[in-house]
RNA sequence: GGCGGUGUAGCUCAGCCGGUUAGAGCGACGGUUUCAUAAGCCGUAGGUCCCCAGUUCAAGUCUGGGCACCGCCA
C-alpha cells in the first residue's frame, strides 16, 4: 500500500461566486493532488462548501429560499465550475452531508466529555440588524454602524471552547515543528495571535437556536447548534473518514492545508486547539498563500475584485490561466493580477519557448524522419547535457512542488525547455540534413529532441495536464502522465522507442492577444 | 496605538549563516538564423539594492532611527 498524502483547499463559504482567489487556491490543491499522485502517493483530494451560519440563512431568506435550497444551489455553482475547469478533486464535501453532521457532534461531545467547554452567561450589546453582539469596532458615537442603530444590552448564554487554555501548547509546538505552518512569516503571526496580551480569548463555538437554527445541534444541548467555525473546519477531518472509517487517522496525519491568509486564525489558533483539547492528533501542516492584487482595467466597486475564472478561461484558456497564477505568484506572498502580463507571460513561456520547441522538433521529424521517433546514433557532449538538464529539472520541480513553490517549480522547468531550443540551434539539423553523411547526427538530435520534450510533458503534467496529454499523444507515448513516476520517470533516458509514429499536430499554445473589455 | 511583514533593473522577483565587477525571467534595443507559433539563438542596455546614521578590514545582507505600503491585533 502506498504512502498516503492529503490536501483540503479552504472549505468555502456559501456565498456568491468562486473568484480569482478560491481558483487559485483551487488549482493549487490540484497541482500539488496531480504531482503527488504521480508521484505513487495515496492521493486524497478534498475541496466543498461551508453551508451553515446566520449569513447563508439570511441570503436564503432574502431570496425566498429554504436554506437547503440556496446552499444546494449555490454548491453545485462552485462544483460545476470546478468540473469544468478539470479539478481533480476526490470530494467535493458539503458541511450539510449527514457524515459531518456526526463528525461535528462526536467532536463536540469529545471535548466535553473531557472537560474543555463551559456554559457561561454574559451581558453584551446586540444588533437586531445584524443579528449579532457588537464590538466597539462595529459602534460608532454608541450606534451600530451597518445599521445606525442603538444596540440593544442584552444576556446571552452559550458554551464556551476553552481555547486559551491551549495557547502555551501550541506555542511550543509551533517552536518544536516550526514547519507546521508555513511559509515562517504566518507562524510568526500565529505565535503572536496567542502571545500574552494579545486580546485573543476563548472561543464561543454555539448560538442559541431562537437566534440562529441553520446548524448543527450540539449533542449535550438541544437548544443550540454550533458556531459556524467550529463546525466548518471540522469538515477536514469528516474528509478523512473521522470518527469511524478505519484508519482514518493515518490519512488525517498526513493531510495539509492549504488556505489563504484571511483565515489563518481559524486553522492557525482555532483549528489546532479544538483538536488537542479534544484529545485528537493534528493535521500534518497548514500552508498559507497570499492574496491577488487586480492590476489592470478599471473594476467596478459594487462588484470588487471579481475575476470570474469561467470567463478569463472562455477568452484565454483556462490552463493558460492556470499556468500565470501558478508561474506569477510567490508562495505566500500577495500577487498581482493583469490580463496583459497574463498573455505576455504566456505568449513567451508557453508559446514561444515551449509551443515552438514541440512544433520544430515534430515538424523537423516529420520531414526528416518520416515522421517517427528516430534510430539514434552515439550521444554526444551536446546530448549528454540535455540529459542532464532533464535530470536537474526533475529533481529541482520535485523539490520545489513538495515545499509548494510552484512559482520556482516551472522556472526550474522552463531551464530545461531553454536548454533544449539551445541545442536544437547548435546542432542545426536543418544544415545537417542536407549532407548525408551526416544522417545519424540529424537522427541523434531529433531523438534527444523528442526524449527531452518527453521529460518535460510529464513535468508538466500536474501544472497544465491538458496541454501535457497532448504533448505526450503527440510524441506517440499517450497516456505516459497516467503510469509514470515523478520524479524518476522524467529523469529517465532513452526510454523512447525508435519507430513510433509522431503527430505534428496545430500549435500547442496559440499566441494569445488581449482581449478588449467591451 | 501594539506586533509583524514588505520596500533590489520598466515589470515580477532571487539574493542562506555579511566577503570578488549586485543576479534571473519577462519586456526593450541591436545582431543572426529559417526547422518552427513574426517563434529560436547571440549580444547590449545599466539599478542611490527606500532614506539617514552606526558596527565591521568588508553591508541589499547586521544594529538604531526615519519614510512608504500591506497584514494582524487593539
Amino acid at each position: 500500500m502506498s504512502r498516503p498524502w492529503a490536501i483540503t483547499t479552504p472549505i468555502y463559504y456559501v456565498n456568491g461566486l468562486p473568484h480569482i482567489g478560491h481558483t487559485y487556491s483551487t488549482v493549487v490543491a490540484d497541482t500539488m493532488a496531480r504531482y503527488h499522485r504521480m508521484a505513487g502517493e495515496d492521493v486524497y483530494f478534498q475541496t466543498g462548501m461551508d453551508e451553515h451560519g446566520e449569513k447563508a440563512e439570511t441570503a436564503a431568506a432574502e431570496n425566498g429560499e429554504t436554506p437547503e435550497a440556496y446552499t444546494t444551489r449555490i454548491a453545485r455553482t462552485w462544483q460545476t465550475t470546478w468540473d469544468k475547469l478539470g479539478i481533480s478533486y476526490d470530494r467535493f464535501i458539503r458541511t450539510t452531508e449527514p457524515d459531518h453532521k456526526i463528525a461535528v457532534q462526536r467532536l463536540a461531545q469529545a471535548q466535553w466529555d473531557a472537560g474543555q467547554i463551559e456554559f457561561r452567561e454574559y451581558e453584551g450589546l446586540y444588533c437586531v440588524g445584524c443579528e449579532r453582539f457588537l464590538t466597539e469596532r462595529d459602534m460608532e458615537d454608541g450606534l451600530c454602524k451597518d445599521h445606525e442603530t442603538a444596540p440593544d444590552p442584552r444576556r446571552e448564554a452559550n458554551y464556551f471552547f476553552k481555547m486559551s487554555e491551549h495557547f502555551a501548547w501550541l506555542a511550543d509546538l509551533l517552536e518544536k515543528q516550526p514547519d507546521f505552518i508555513q511559509p515562517a512569516r504566518y507562524r510568526n503571526e500565529v505565535l503572536a495571535m496567542i502571545r500574552e496580551g494579545s486580546g485573543l480569548d476563548d472561543l464561543c463555538i454555539s448560538r442559541p437556536k431562537e437566534r440562529l437554527s441553520w446548524g448543527i445541534e450540539l449533542p449535550f444541548d438541544p437548544d443550540y447548534v454550533c458556531y459556524v467555525w467550529f463546525d466548518a473546519l471540522i469538515n477536514y477531518m469528516t474528509g478523512c473518514g473521522y470518527p469511524d472509517q478505519p484508519g482514518w487517522e493515518e490519512r488525517w496525519q498526513a493531510c495539509e492545508h492549504l488556505i489563504g491568509k484571511d483565515i489563518l486564525k481559524p486553522h492557525g489558533v482555532y483549528w489546532p486547539t479544538i483538536l488537542h483539547g479534544a484529545g485528537l492528533p493534528l493535521p500534518k501542516a497548514l500552508h498559507v498563500h497570499g492574496h491577488w492584487q487586480i492590476a489592470d482595467r478599471k473594476v467596478s466597486k459594487s462588484l470588487g475584485n471579481l475575476i470570474d475564472p469561467l470567463r478569463i478561461a472562455e477568452r484565454y484558456g483556462f490552463e493558460t490561466f492556470r499556468y500565470f497564477m501558478l508561474r506569477e505568484m510567490s508562495f505566500g506572498l500577495d500577487g498581482s493580477f493583469s490580463e496583459a502580463v497574463m498573455v505576455e507571460r504566456v505568449n513567451a513561456h508557453l508559446s514561444n519557448a515551449l509551443g515552438n520547441l514541440l512544433s520544430r522538433t515534430l515538424n523537423m521529424t516529420e520531414r526528416y524522419c518520416e515522421g517517427v521517433v528516430p534510430e539514434p546514433g552515439e550521444m554526444g557532449e551536446p546530448e549528454a547535457a540535455v540529459r542532464t538538464a532533464a535530470a536537474t529539472a526533475a529533481a529541482e520541480v520535485d523539490r520545489h512542488v513538495r515545499a509548494y513553490e510552484s512559482s520556482q517549480a516551472l522556472e526550474a522547468l522552463f531551464r530545461l525547455v531553454d536548454a533544449t531550443n539551445k541545442y536544437v540551434d547548435l546542432r542545426e539539423p536543418w544544415k545537417a540534413v542536407k549532407d548525408p553523411e551526416r544522417a545519424e547526427e540529424v537522427r541523434t538530435t531529433l531523438y534527444t529532441c523528442c526524449q527531452a520534450l518527453r521529460s518535460i510533458a510529464l513535468l508538466l503534467a500536474p501544472f497544465v495536464p491538458d496541454a501535457a496529454a497532448t504533448m505526450l499523444e503527440r510524441l506517440g507515448i499517450a497516456g505516459l502522465a497516467e503510469q509514470a513516476r515523478l520524479p524518476a520517470d522524467a529523469a529517465a533516458w532513452d526510454t523512447l522507442e525508435a519507430g513510433t509514429a509522431t503527430t505534428k499536430g496545430d500549435a500547442l499554445f496559440p499566441r494569445l492577444e488581449l482581449v478588449a473589455d467591451e
